[in-house]
Order: C-alpha cells, then sequence, then structure tokens
DNA sequence: CCGTATCCAGCTCGATACTG
DNA sequence: CAGTATCGAGCTGGATACGG
C-alpha cells in the first residue's frame, strides 16, 4: 500500500521534499545522461556540461540517498566508478519526461512573456521617475 | 511549431529555466490552490500554510512573469486581488500533476531510503574515529 | 580517474514591522 | 486586504587546488 499516504499541501509533507529533489537544478540533466543506462563519472560530467566536480558529486550522492541512482567502483587502476538509475529512478523517468517535454514546448513562449514583461514594468518605472 | 526547439542538455537551455520554475519551493502548491479556479491573496496564503507575505509576493509575481499566472485588482474598499492559472498554467497542471502523485505515492520509500543511508554513513564514521 | 578541501559570492527564504 | 521595507541567517552553487 504505497499510493497516496501524503498531500503536497501539509505543513511538512514528505512529497515536497521529493518534489525538491526532483527540481534541484541538476536533477533533471543527470536523469537524462542515465537514461540509456550506466555511466561513468567523467562521462556524466561532460554530458551535463559545466557542472563543477563537486556540485556533480553532491547532486549524484543526494540521488543515492534517496535510492534513486546506485554507485559502483570498480578496484581497477585508475579506479572506474559507474552511475546508474534504480528500479525507482527508472520508474520516476515517465513523469520527469512529461515535464521535461512539457518544458521544451513552451519554453520560448514563457521566455517571451518574461521579457515583455519586464519591458513593461521597465516603463512604468521610467514613468515614476520622471 | 512550438515543439521541441531546446534541449535540456544544452549549456544554456531555456527549458531548464522553465524546470526551475517548477522546481521553486512554492510553485507546486501555489498551483495545487489555483487548481479550483481564480483564488485571492488571502486564500492563497492560508491554503499553502506557512509561507510568508513576501515570498508569496515573489513567487506569484515570477509566476504571473512567466505568464502562467494571471493577477488582477478590484477597485474595492477594502481591496481584492485575485490570482488564476492561465490557459498555459493549466496545461502545465497535467504534467504537474505526474510528478506530484509520483512524489505521494514513493514519497515514505525515499525517506526511508535516507534514514537508512543515513544510519550506515554514520556507522562508517564512528568506525574510522575509532 | 574520481573525487575531496577550502573558501567565497550570491541568492533564497524568512521574521517582523509598516503602508496604500 | 494586500502587499512592501528592511535586515539577516543559511544554504546552494562554484572556482580552484589538492589527495587516494
Amino acid at each position: 500500500m504505497e499510493s497516496m499516504p501524503f498531500n503536497v499541501m501539509d505543513h511538512n509533507c514528505p512529497s515536497r521534499v521529493v518534489l525538491q529533489r526532483i527540481g534541484d537544478k541538476w536533477t533533471p540533466l543527470i536523469f537524462q545522461a542515465l537514461k540509456g543506462g550506466a555511466r561513468r563519472f567523467g562521462e556524466i560530467r561532460q554530458t551535463v556540461d559545466g557542472v563543477s566536480p563537486k556540485v556533480l558529486t553532491q547532486s549524484l550522492r543526494a540521488l543515492e540517498r534517496d535510492g534513486l541512482v546506485t554507485r559502483e567502483v570498480f578496484a581497477e587502476v585508475p579506479v572506474r566508478v559507474e552511475y546508474a538509475l534504480t528500479a525507482l529512478g527508472e520508474s520516476l523517468l515517465e513523469p520527469l519526461d512529461a515535464v521535461r517535454i512539457w518544458a521544451e514546448a513552451h519554453a520560448a513562449r514563457i521566455l517571451a512573456a518574461r521579457d515583455a514583461y519586464d519591458e513593461s514594468s521597465l516603463r512604468a518605472e521610467e514613468l515614476t521617475t520622471a
């Protein structure tokens, strides 16, 4: 019985914690990188583009902590470390993709709205200043 | 032609901006509050529970700026201000719900994984200290 | 190769008090 | 009623250098 034990609107609702993991700056990117199977640290770092090693480690650890990603260390020289989505992580892929696709589809419109908004509030400011 | 002009993996990809709006601390809560139609500032504040007026205003303005929410001021005494989802905002409801439902369904498992992880890393720390 | 250590800038969130 | 002003604490993200 795992369905609906929590409600987002509750004060300290656990699902809010989960939502914030998802909304994390790098989480969607990492999920994209891991979509096709296990990847090495360096591969992820290149794919994600621009993330510092510290921050990438932080994000991956957080994901591992939540049981969404596994971390496997191979005792070779040089060391090889592979990350992969768990079953739970895979199950998140679908709803996450829904949001990502929406975002990709509407990003242009949103950025345009943002520009228009900034421009009009800029004009308003000029009026009060004058 | 509004589909797929952007890719999340790009360095300064606009859809990342959108994803982060969605991942914002209060956005999902506000969307829940606005789901059933227009709401007044005070109503939203009560529904969302625990948000300070300043932060709620910030979040609502950001959503308005992105064209996801409208803000309507009624010249009454006392003033009434109503917020509502735009068509664009409504269209986000579905993918957002998908994530929210996933989060509500798996929050318990994730929090358990988190506890287990913290406990085992605590034991590891005790070993190195000893 | 895969990280950690250090240090720091900037932003987010918040409490509180006050105004049109 | 619906905000804004102010101040501040804390966290996030980042550059850089070094360690196992």
